[in-house]
DNA sequence: TCATGAGCTGATAATGATTCTCATTTGCAG
DNA sequence: CTGCAAATGAGAATCATTATCAGCTCATGA
């Protein structure tokens, strides 16, 4: 277990090296303890929620490192953006090349996470019908959990 | 064509109007102008140009009322809340049951709106098999359209 | 060795969409 | 009428995010 989430660390860690330097940009301490905190979690994080686990390792680190550093981790292909409608931007780890949805209960906001080859393969479709490229998408599903209801 | 646009408008603001009742609000002039420069739209729109187009037709009429007026609009099933993760909330009409998704070019921003029945369905039994009770969903596709490739 | 400069950082100001506040107005119920 | 609940417009406030800027770091080359 262990073993594996270094593994991941290095890797990841070697990639965003790799596209920091391709901008021209450097590692620097600073965004390898963001790294680190935000490889941690389970699940997504607010640039807010990791500027504050990040200032439990090193309280000199600024909240607008983060959202700099967040950016570009999502430019690395390291974080996915996940957005929720509610203004404010999530990220979670991209681990492998596992990609997943979401399901929302309006009433306790709990989420769900979920994957459906069958609808990402329709919506290549759909994207070739009209001509596009498919880069990515954005799918939330909002009801009403088993708890709520 | 003009009848069946009437038929609309009136079966909207009649819609507007249950609406407000039911939440002990009223009918009123400028929700009455909002309503018709919204209905005249095709596409979605950001409050902020809704806003413009509204003061064409009542110049009086504040920002800040058309923005409480389009949330009320969602919330009678009038307008359909669209999210492009921009940080702007459009809106769109919703006419009879039709619904769409949509698609954007990463490029150049511009828009198609398709129907996909299937993914529907498979969206229903995803929220299904985790046992929510499905209410909506946000689903954009983001590509690069055939112009800018 | 030391100067240089590109990039980085944290603090703070700025931005921009949206929401809130509040004094004033409107319009129905009694 | 009269009063009261709701509505309105103007502008202030909010909140996430981004821009600005002065100081710092560190590899490079004279």
């Amino acid at each position: 277990m262990i073993l594996i989430c270094r593994r991941y660390v290095i890797t990841h860690r070697n990639r965003l090296t790799e596209h920091l330097n391709k901008k021209g940009l450097k590692m620097t301490p600073q965004r390898g303890v963001i790294l680190d905190r935000f490889l941690d979690v389970e699940g997504h994080l607010s640039a807010e929620e990791l500027y504050h686990l990040v200032r439990q390792s090193d309280p000199a680190i600024g909240q607008a490192t983060v959202y700099r550093t967040v950016k570009l981790l999502a430019e690395a292909g390291i974080a996915k953006t996940v957005d929720f409608g509610d203004g404010v931007a999530r990220y979670e780890p991209r681990f492998g090349t596992s990609h997943h949805d979401h399901l929302v209960c309006k009433k306790c906001r709990r989420q769900v996470e979920f994957v459906d080859p069958e609808i990402e393969g329709l919506q290549e479709k759909q994207a070739r019908i009209h001509g596009f490229n498919l880069i990515s998408h954005r799918m939330v599903l909002f009801g009403i959990c088993p708890d709520c209801s």
